[in-house]
DNA sequence: ATATTTATCTGACTAAAGTCAGATATAATG
DNA sequence: CATTATATCTGACTTTAGTCAGATAAATAT
C-alpha cells in the first residue's frame, strides 16, 4: 500500500463517489428515474430556459423533450413559449412540482447535515470542501457586478477586513480608514465586482468614483482558496473595464507593505508608483494608472 | 445566494460529481460500457472473489454473471472455481486484461495528476482530500496487525515523532527515548497495530513484551484527521486484546504532560496512575492496567 | 420575400442497466 | 442420509439512457 499523491487522490475519489452514489440511491427512492429527478432539480433551482437545462445537464434535445413531457404528465411542471422568442420554451414548477422539489432538497440537506454533524469539527470539513471545490471550479469563476451592500459583497468585505487585521502589524479598524461610502461604488459613480465560484464568493474589488474622470480602486481581495490562479489580475482587468465604461481616464489606489503580493500585482500590470495622495493612516504605497 | 453549511456541502458535491463524471466519460472512450469497465477494475484491484465483486459494486448476480461472461469473451479475464468452495468462482486477469486494466489506471492517474499539478499548492489540496476522505470513511477504519518495519508502520511512526517534536517544549529525539527494538513489538513477544482508512494509515499502537506476563504499550498515535472519532479507544482495546492473546496480565505505559488528551484517555479507560518505572527523560506520567 | 439558422418536438431506433424466476451444483446442517 | 442454504448461471423480461433523422415553427440574414 503506497501513500503517494495519486493514490491519495484516488482514495478521496472513491470515498466521495460512494457518498454521492448513496445520495443518488436515496433520490431513486422517490420512485422517479434519476434523469427526471435531475431535470426537476434544475428547474427548481431556477433554470427555466429549456436550452439552459439542456446545456447544464448535457442532454440530447430529444431526450430533454421527453423528460419534460414526463414531468408535465405527472403534473409537476408547466411549459410555455418564451415571451421574447417564440422558438424557445420555458418551464416552471407547479405547486405539486415545488413540493416534490422540496422533498429532493430535503434529502440532500439531511445527507449533508448528517455527515457534517457527525464530525467533531464541521467548520474544518467545510473549509476543506470549499478549498477543493474552488480548485475544481477554477476554470469557472465568473465576475459579476453587484451592490456593495449585497450578501456576497459583505461576505467578501468581512473576510477582507479580517485578513487586514491579521496581517497589518498595527491591526486594522475600518472606521479609521477612508471607507468609501457604498453610494460611491454604485453606478453611475463607481462599481463593485464579486468573483463567484459556483455561487461562493471568492474575490472582490471596488471602484470609487466622484462623477469625474478620476477613479479609485478599493478593496481588492482574493480568497485564500483561490490564490495563485490569476484571479487578482482578472478582477483588476474587469474593474478597469468598468472604469472605462464610466468614462474615467485615470485610476489610483493605495496599499500596505504587509501585502507584498498586491504590490507585485500592480507593478506587473501597468501601474506606476506615485506620491501619497491621501492621509489614510494605513497605506504605505500609492499607485496610478492611465486608461487608454 | 447563501453561504450556509448545507449549500457549501452541496457546492462541493456538485464540483466533485462533475470531476468524477468527466473521468467516467474518459473511461467510456475505451469502447467498453461503464459496467464492464467497473468489473474489470475491481478484478484488477485484486478482488478475485465474484461474491466480493458483486457486493463491492452492488450488482445483481445475473448482471454480474453476464458482465463476467462478456469480459471472458473479450479474453480479458479467466474464471475458475474457488479452491476451497466448489460453489464460488474466482476471476483473474489474463495478460491482455492486465494491459487493459493498466490503460484504465493510466486514465485515472493522468486525471489525478492533471488536477494536482494545475494547482498552486498540491500538498494543501491533498491534505484537504485526506481529511475529507477520512471523515467519509470514518465508519470503515480497520485495525490490522503489521510488522513495525512495514511501510504503513513507519509512516505512522514518522508522523508520531514529528508531532512529539512539535508538542514537547523540549523537543523530541527518538534516540534519547527508550526506543523499543522492533523485535520486541512482533509476535510472540509483542505486537504492532495500524488503523487503516481505505488503505491510508490513520493511527497506530505498539505492544512491547519480554516473553513474560508484563507488557508495555508504546507509540499510540491517531492522525489529526481522525481525531474525535473514538479511534484512540479502539486502538487501546485492540492492543489489550493482543496482550491477552499473548497471555499477559499487566500492562504499563508512560506519557507526557504535553499530551493531555492521552492522559484523559487512559484515565477514562481503566488505567491507574502509578510511580515512575523507567528513567526515560520524556514521560511525566505512568500508568498501569491489570487485564482480566 | 426568400433562404438559412435555431429551438424544440416526434418517431423509430439501440445500448446499457437492472430485475426476476427458475436451474444447477456444491456446501452445511440435523 | 435427506434437507436446507448458498453461489452462480441462464433466459426472458422491463426500464432507463441515449442517438438520429426528419418535421415544425419562429427568428435572423441576404
Amino acid at each position: 500500500m503506497e501513500h503517494d499523491s495519486i493514490s491519495r487522490y484516488r482514495r478521496f475519489s472513491r470515498a466521495v463517489t460512494r457518498q454521492v452514489g448513496a445520495l443518488d440511491q436515496s433520490f431513486l427512492g422517490r420512485g422517479r428515474p434519476l434523469g427526471s429527478a435531475r431535470v426537476l432539480n434544475a428547474i427548481g433551482q431556477g433554470r427555466c430556459d429549456i436550452a439552459d437545462i439542456r446545456a447544464y445537464l448535457g442532454l440530447d434535445s430529444g431526450l430533454t423533450s421527453r423528460l419534460l413531457r414526463g414531468l408535465e404528465d405527472e403534473g409537476l411542471i408547466e411549459t410555455r413559449t418564451h415571451p421574447d422568442d417564440g422558438r424557445r420554451r420555458v418551464a416552471e414548477l407547479t405547486p405539486a412540482g415545488r413540493a416534490e422539489f422540496d422533498a429532493y432538497e430535503e434529502l440532500s440537506d439531511t445527507a449533508a447535515d448528517r455527515f457534517l454533524s457527525a464530525h467533531p469539527d464541521p467548520d474544518a470539513i467545510l473549509a476543506a470542501m470549499d478549498f477543493i471545490a474552488t480548485a475544481m471550479n477554477r476554470h469557472a469563476v465568473t465576475i459579476d457586478r453587484v451592490d456593495p451592500t449585497s450578501t456576497a459583497a459583505r461576505y467578501c468585505l468581512a473576510r477582507y477586513y479580517d485578513e487586514l487585521a491579521r496581517r497589518f502589524e498595527e491591526g486594522f479598524d475600518v472606521a479609521l480608514s477612508c471607507d468609501p461610502d457604498a453610494s460611491d461604488m454604485v453606478p453611475p459613480r463607481g462599481a463593485f465586482l464579486v468573483a463567484l465560484s459556483d455561487g461562493l464568493p471568492v474575490g472582490c474589488v471596488g471602484l470609487k468614483g466622484n462623477g469625474g474622470k478620476l477613479g479609485e480602486v478599493k478593496r481588492l481581495w482574493v480568497a485564500p482558496d483561490a490564490r495563485g490562479t490569476g484571479l487578482g489580475k482578472r478582477l483588476m482587468a474587469a474593474i478597469e473595464d468598468e472604469a472605462r465604461a464610466l468614462s474615467m481616464d485615470t485610476l489610483r489606489l493605495d496599499t500596505n507593505r504587509a501585502l507584498p503580493e498586491a504590490y507585485e500585482l500592480y507593478n506587473r500590470n501597468g501601474w506606476t508608483e506615485i506620491d501619497r495622495f491621501n492621509d489614510d493612516p494605513y497605506p504605505d504605497f500609492f499607485f496610478e494608472k492611465r486608461l487608454v
